[in-house]
DNA sequence: TTCAAAAATACAATCGATTGTATTTTTATT
DNA sequence: AATAAAAATACAATCGATTGTATTTTTGAA
């Protein structure tokens, strides 16, 4: 079978000038005159020429593509955060390869070794909330290989986070329940494997530390908050003795929730109050709407994008640890009003 | 500054062996011993050995990639046809890169030449609402290359679409708005230049015209249906006299609609019935919760990706023209119940 | 017109892996 | 032990573009 894709060699044969010349005319290097550019340009059009990627980055070690890893494409947050990287790299002249692990470090290890046979320039990544282990991705890191963590970050070793200010923002939508009036708050809490979920626990503990509100284990559910575990999480809560308030630590959790305590007849938030997290569009048109955290998604994505860029371009970076932290507000909607 | 990654020929001069024997141990190819195999896996891995796939890809040309190209990946029904396409993608053993058009020709012509100067094996695209000249995508389908449009059909030429059966389904929900009992049905309509608006509106006719009901041109309400369209085309159906009923050819249109009209002391679906289109996950969680039309989505990926992979392997099929039609199912909920 | 400098073009090696063919080594048969 | 067949390995070209260096052509100043 053969390959009929046009090559700059054909150009080459075509006008009698040698491959080089046609490939400096085709990235127009000053080394070549116009007229024959000119014709270089009118042959490849007439062609159909289609440059070769593979071979231009085989040769040149350079891919100008980087590479982003979330958990899923489908979560508001990480598509936003997406739009804002792809919008870097964008002014940067780069290639955005969008991968999804769905939470599973078995595909996110698989995605990192397709990422890196394919010789991208960098990589940025959320890791899976199975990820314990970091070992698939230290050992690039520690070739100076440019790596940026975000939302989700990765502090056993020197890494470059982009993060936002999960423990404030927790203590401030605890803060805001316990002002509201609420005394027994609940809270539904991500796999503790995953920094940023200890942080919202922290920021929800210490809020209720400061305003002397007794704590008792049972109050913290842990679940992989996910719309079923919600509705499990909410059965538990029942259980318990007058809570009157929830802080969960996405919003789909809390969504399914009220969704489930609505059902049992249960007031929203006159009964229970409820705060989120991630500010995701559905929050804003459920019933009753639901308070939640805005977090910075697409100007995450511009921050760590551009700090991959700065490392790309200058690999002294890579090996500087750095921790970028943006900060989230509290949105309050009618799941917590007075 | 020296590239520093190990290749075939690092491990060949470790070794003493030749780089197309350690090639083909790599692969694992019964040309070489069990015992040399074993040096070459033990060497590949104390070097931290990573294939080129560049180089890899440029030689055998066949990258076992494909490209998929949506609007924009946060929209549900397309997060989950990319799910679909994935796990077949996954089980042919394919790599699948994910590019968004953002709704934009020309970000649409960019991402495809960017996919084929990367030799991807082939293309599954739904079209931008922008689309309506197919020169950029017909030129390689000339070519033998594989291209299949799903969701978003193009039949200007011979092309092989999978789609929805969106006449039908529209024709049901508005036949079910009629059986309702609604007498002035109002439709929001998307772009004209994309066939599925098309048919999604000549199914809303249809049924018009099955039982009888006098239609009126400032019935149908043309936008890109985006949120702020649904905003603006409830407003017009305020100005129309008597509107009892719409069926509105995507659910984001309808959302921002039923919030309007809400705050309007409009009573939804007793003064209007809604039905929407897309099962958008939110349907099921607003207040009431919008009737619409389920798409086999997973699936729909499943089959585009399984005729593509048919195409890749067996180039005679990449010239027929054939189209699979998948069928919607119609869900009724609140926004419509007697 | 001459000739050095500058501009334009050609030559040839290279990126890393693959693969058809050639050569060497091993195995098995007589 | 001799030898043909089979197995294992080596050689060398190749995929398509890039790029350092060499050569040719053009330009312009003397």
């Amino acid at each position: 079978m053969k390959n009929n894709t046009v090559t700059i060699h054909d150009i080459s044969k075509a006008l009698g000038i040698d491959s080089s010349t046609v490939s400096r005319a085709l990235n127009n290097s000053d080394r070549v005159s116009k007229k024959t550019k000119e014709k270089i340009f009118n042959k490849a059009a007439e062609l159909g020429y289609q440059r070769n990627s593979l071979a231009s980055k085989l040769r040149t070690n350079r891919t100008n593509t980087i590479g982003v890893i979330v958990p899923r494409i489908s979560r508001h947050f990480f598509s936003s955060v997406i739009a804002g990287i792809e919008e870097t790299a964008y002014k940067a002249g780069f290639d955005v390869i969008i991968c999804q692990s769905l939470e599973s470090v078995d595909r996110e290890k698989k995605l990192v070794e397709t990422l890196l046979s394919n010789r991208v320039d960098g990589i940025l990544i959320s890791i899976s909330m199975e990820t314990t282990n970091y070992e698939h991705l230290n050992n690039y890191k520690k070739n100076g290989y440019p790596l940026i963590f975000f939302d989700r970050p990765c502090n056993v070793s020197e890494n470059t986070n982009v993060i936002i200010d999960d423990f404030k923002a927790s203590f401030e939508a605890t803060e805001h329940l316990i002002k509201r009036g609420c005394k027994h708050i609940a809270h539904f809490s991500g796999p503790q494997n995953l920094e940023l979920y200890q942080n919202r626990k922290s920021g929800y503990l210490k809020a209720l530390q400061k305003y002397d509100i007794p704590f008792s284990e049972t109050l913290v559910i842990e679940t992989q908050l996910m719309q079923q575990d919600g509705i499990t999480a909410a059965k538990e809560i029942l259980k318990l003795p007058k809570v009157d308030g929830v802080f969960s630590a996405n919003d789909t959790a809390a969504i399914s929730a009220i969704q489930y305590l609505k059902n049992q007849d249960v007031k929203i938030p006159e009964d229970i109050a409820f705060v989120g997290f991630s500010n995701e569009p559905i929050s804003a048109v459920i019933e009753p709407s639901l308070s939640t955290i805005n977090q910075p998604d697409f100007e995450m994505g511009k921050v760590a994008s551009s700090l991959l860029f700065e490392q790309i371009k200058n690999k002294k970076y890579a090996s500087e640890n750095q921790t970028k932290i943006l900060t989230p507000s509290l949105i309050i909607r009618n799941s917590s009003k007075f």
